[in-house]
DNA sequence: TTTAGTTGACTTGTATGGAAGTAGGCAAGT
DNA sequence: ACTTGCCTACTTCCATACAAGTCAACTAAA
């Protein structure tokens, strides 16, 4: 017999510790809108439902917060949050910072082995283009991963992917907004450009690629206003004082 | 009488809830190298020594274990993490690309009353130059935090504090290594870039200013192997498959 | 009808006991 | 002398019980 535990297609598995398993699956629905936000997340409620005490509950709380994901009211409840826009564009604005000099540096190195990668990567990515947009997201976060680790960054993409959620959040509510075509010519781009060592095209194609999401976002919210918190410039008012 | 409970000069509020005090007494304790790397951090203990009860302890755990400041063996302990050299290195990276970046957009747009603030702030920090080296990290956190948040993206400084903890702790070993006249010049060339927006300029001198723990770094773990936990350049190895 | 007060069923936060697993000491057997 | 197996004292993980706060509905009086 199976020490295991199905509960809409997510699995749980006793033999290890629960509570991480626990945050990343409730990570995943959150991400993947299966919980919708400002639901409620009952402690007890979950905790039955996987056929666990509340404490690994809480544990997976208390690590979802601190990504911003879920919002804990003491003695009130525990809610999924809105999509901050805001914290979107702020997310969107690091990963460009940041990937942007990953692939500067990758362009101004010797890497031919990844390059081979890349490409196989590529010819996959095309593979799907009409195929489930959640499969491309998988080869995407690949793709993006890839890159970093190939420059020796691969703490950098941890913390990364901390912060990418934010901007999963919008992709999964709509997936038609995006034109995967696009995305997969803009990362042929860039190794193309890592491959002939063009640091500023590298730069500038990754800068580029990584705004895509500016122009879906406004669309996004309008559509499903509810979804979302507040409005872009309202972070100069969160801290008044500076 | 008061509900508090002091302990080596951190404090304890009962009122509130304990577990996020905790997270933030554990964490600066960590940091200021007041519990040392891998020392035991047993939760019964810190339970006791802080008069409240397992739990709370172990909820701060899991926060510290997803920052990198604590490593929980099930079953068998909680250690304090040595410095990870890779990661001191990754965090350097992701500061350079998002400050640079940060800096670039504040030359490019027009803000008089954070160059204002700036300027007092560099007065101030030019008071403390022989005083505290503990009281100029205070001030040079503040002045970072200033211009993420002068730009329009606190969230992302939020971001920033989380991978900032690695590279403080190298500075907490020994204070001595930083020249810090030195890096007040490097703020003070910063905000002139910024008021004459040179965008360029900035950006270079934001690169250059966070690339000079690399000069402390090497020495710094010469003097203290035993804090250190890998060297450099063994990044790539941890994930072969790529 | 309106409004103030109270009760009670929720919520999360904390405390505590037991389960599972690990590591080291010690003794018996080879 | 060396290995093997058990046994004890730890650890973290999970389950359960209790405490404290919140909120909504209900009651009763104006």
């Amino acid at each position: 017999m199976l020490d295991l535990v199905d509960v809409e297609g997510w699995v749980l598995d006793h033999r290890k510790a629960v509570s991480p398993q626990l945050r990343a699956i409730l990570r995943s629905r959150i991400i993947r809108n299966d919980l919708r936000p400002m639901s409620r997340l009952s402690e007890p409620e979950l905790a039955k439902e996987y056929g666990v005490s509340r404490q690994p509950v809480r544990e997976a709380f208390i690590t979802l917060m601190n990504e911003g994901l879920v919002e804990v009211r003491p003695q009130r409840g525990t809610y999924v949050c809105k999509i901050d826009y805001d914290a979107v564009l702020n997310a969107r604005f690091v990963r460009e910072a940041v990937e942007s000099d990953i692939v500067a540096k990758l362009a101004s190195e010797d890497s031919g082995d990844l390059i081979k990668e890349l490409r196989a990567q590529l010819s996959m990515q095309k593979k799907v283009v009409k195929g489930s947009p959640e499969k491309f997201m998988e080869l995407d976060e690949r793709f993006h991963m890839t890159l970093a680790i190939g420059a020796g960054l691969a703490k950098s993409w941890r913390f990364l992917e901390g912060i990418k959620s934010q901007m999963d959040r919008v992709r999964f509510i709509t997936f038609e907004e995006f034109h995967i075509s696009k995305l997969i010519g803009q990362h042929e781009q860039i190794v193309d450009f890592i491959e002939q060592k063009t640091v500023s095209g590298a730069e500038d194609a990754m800068r580029a690629h990584l705004r895509e999401i500016l122009n879906s976002l406004p669309r996004v919210r309008a559509l499903y206003p509810d979804h979302f918190e507040n409005s872009p410039g309202e972070s100069r008012e969160e801290n008044p004082k500076l």
